[in-house]
DNA sequence: GATAGAATTTACATCGTTGGAAACTTCCCG
DNA sequence: CGGGAAGTTTCCAACGATGTAAATTCTATC
């Protein structure tokens, strides 16, 4: 199947001279020119077969300006949410055709603000970046002058496409969901004190939207802060919360992670969920649908999410000048057993 | 600090031009050649800062036959061990001044045998490639023409670097470690009948050496199936076992997914850990250390699996003809609360 | 102060591909 | 059957960097 001999780079030179065509013949067909005549398109491919010609990106790259490889900048692939987050980009990328190359930032401003500048953007076509500690006052350090998608909640309003999820609506999904099922003391775990654009304080603006709706009235001894929105947190929040001998029915982990850590620290208690206590979370990563008792989350619209940063990528890349847009997938329900009634 | 205007690329030689000296010169300043004369090198390189000079990595690739990216190959990003393995080779990658394009396989053979083959095989020098479904059959499609290292246990013996685990020994210290804490009835879940060379036979011989060193008798019923090493396979698997009323007094989960499954179901009967049952994995993925109880666990060094499998592709990738190695790095047991005497 | 030998710097071809425009072929119509 | 339009193919010059070998500029030595 391969003819490549070893150490033997096979060019499109060596293709055109067997095919009996000129290189730029070849070229043509590997890039699908319309105006070629059938049979010397046949030729040409017989010959690529023959010789297992494989075009050299490099050159290609040189040429035309593009190396079709999208840089992708997260936090840590450690983190579930952003390691599914990756596997679905790395899938729509491969869908249209590109490739993709993950920084990590560790979730750290200055290497945040490292990767916008970062050698590798040479390398890359356009950037989907998805930052976590960056803040509003950050704003200008995004006026790049490449391709750029931003995903996430902490910077609002300038010249790039945005995905973002509808925090607030699925924060108050949420809550409504436990409203529903009669559920009224609803505490909150992983709240960020003095932010305002990040996903907490969206996510608890939803909350309290809910509330107000059905007249519950909002009771700050339910928030529980938590920095990190690691298992840990979600832990200790809800250890602290139970400790404190504060009344609760329910309890909204701000993502998964931390409604994991809450199961925990409610099974070790004995508590049982969802019968002394509903929880719920947001994200919807995989562990959510194997935790015991499997837990009811939102579903943000992840491959939604993956597939709308890539395609607005490649239209900016493909020298798009539309205006930039801000897209807010749909997000679901979906309900385990942690909430059933 | 950026002097590059919209749109205008700086080349080589603009730099030169500002310096005044020749293109070759500012080459060799960016590729510290040694023979420079000082201040020639301050000339340029203050021309390259003042104009914010950035090489073109196309054109370097081109002419160097390079492109300074390496590719991992792996079954899924969604799976946390993957995850904080990929994590890890990025590290190491960075820390060597080369990037890293990661492909997935989804753990289907012809996938797997693809990715050998692939397109993007053109654009990356090397690959780490750690395959869950190719089997020792396979041998023949390893049989690449570029630099490769693989990871993982599944074939063995051919002409390639191989990084892997020391699944026996550490098998054996885990069961060793749960006998020294007086257990005897040691279940072991997750286990592949019929394989012969994968990890979870390696370590099922680990557990039987461990028994026999020891004077146990080998039970059967105590080896529960469990095909995907996922958290609800660990879980299934748990409650089969105690379904059938075997005796045990400790549980082996062959990865920390299946061993987490196996707490969930635990917990879910209420089945105090370890005081009735103690368990440990192998892996040691972050989950293990949040769980509740935490779980002990083997480390199999996946830093340094990372770093070594980085070490030798860059090396191969170089030119280097040594053997091929076959590297083996050490592993620790990390004893947390799912064990404690 | 001439000169070999080392240290620096340079000119030029070249890596493999594609854009642009020229050069052929065909085809169709009056 | 001439002529123009449309369809095909080819030629040539880049893209931006580096290897090679030659040219030039020191140094040290006698």
């Amino acid at each position: 199947m391969n003819g490549t001999g070893v150490g033997g780079t096979v060019t499109m030179h060596d293709v055109a001279a067997l095919a009996g065509v000129s290189v730029k013949t070849v070229s043509n067909v590997v890039n699908d020119y319309p105006h070629i005549r059938p049979a010397t398109r046949d030729k040409v491919k017989r010959a690529i077969d023959t010789l297992g010609y494989r075009m050299n990106i490099s050159a290609r790259s040189l040429r035309k300006g593009r190396t079709g490889i999208i840089g992708l900048a997260l936090p840590e692939l450690s983190l579930p949410y952003f390691a599914e987050l990756a596997d679905s980009v790395i899938r729509a990328a491969e869908e249209r055709g590109v490739v993709v190359l993950i920084e990590q930032t560790g979730a750290d401003r200055q290497h945040e603000l490292d990767v916008l500048t970062s050698e590798r953007r040479q390398l890359t076509d356009g950037l989907i970046f998805s930052p976590l500690a960056l803040g509003p006052d950050d704003a200008d350090a995004l006026k790049v002058d490449y391709p750029l998608v931003v995903l996430g909640e902490r910077i609002f309003g300038g010249d790039w496409d945005h995905v973002t999820m509808n925090n607030v609506d699925a924060a108050r999904a949420a809550t409504q969901h436990l409203i529903d099922r009669g559920r009224r003391r609803i505490a909150v775990v992983g709240a960020h004190a003095g932010e305002t654009m990040g996903s907490a304080a969206l996510r608890l603006l939803g909350y309290q939207a809910a509330l107000a709706a059905n007249g519950i009235p909002f009771d700050p001894a339910l928030v529980v802060e938590g920095g990190l929105w690691h298992r840990s947190t979600g832990a200790a929040c809800t250890e602290q919360l139970l400790d404190a001998q504060v009344k609760v029915d329910a309890i909204f982990g701000l993502n998964d992670a931390l409604a994991l850590g809450a199961l925990h620290a409610l099974h070790a208690r004995r508590i049982d969920v969802p019968g002394e206590i509903a929880v719920i979370g947001f994200d919807d990563i995989e562990d959510a649908a194997y935790a015991s008792p499997t837990l009811t989350s939102i579903s943000p619209g992840r491959e939604e999410i993956a597939a709308t940063a890539v395609e607005l990528l490649l239209a900016r890349i493909a020298g798009g000048s539309e205006p930039y847009r801000r897209v807010i997938p749909d997000f679901d329900v979906i309900e385990r057993e942690s909430t059933l009634v």
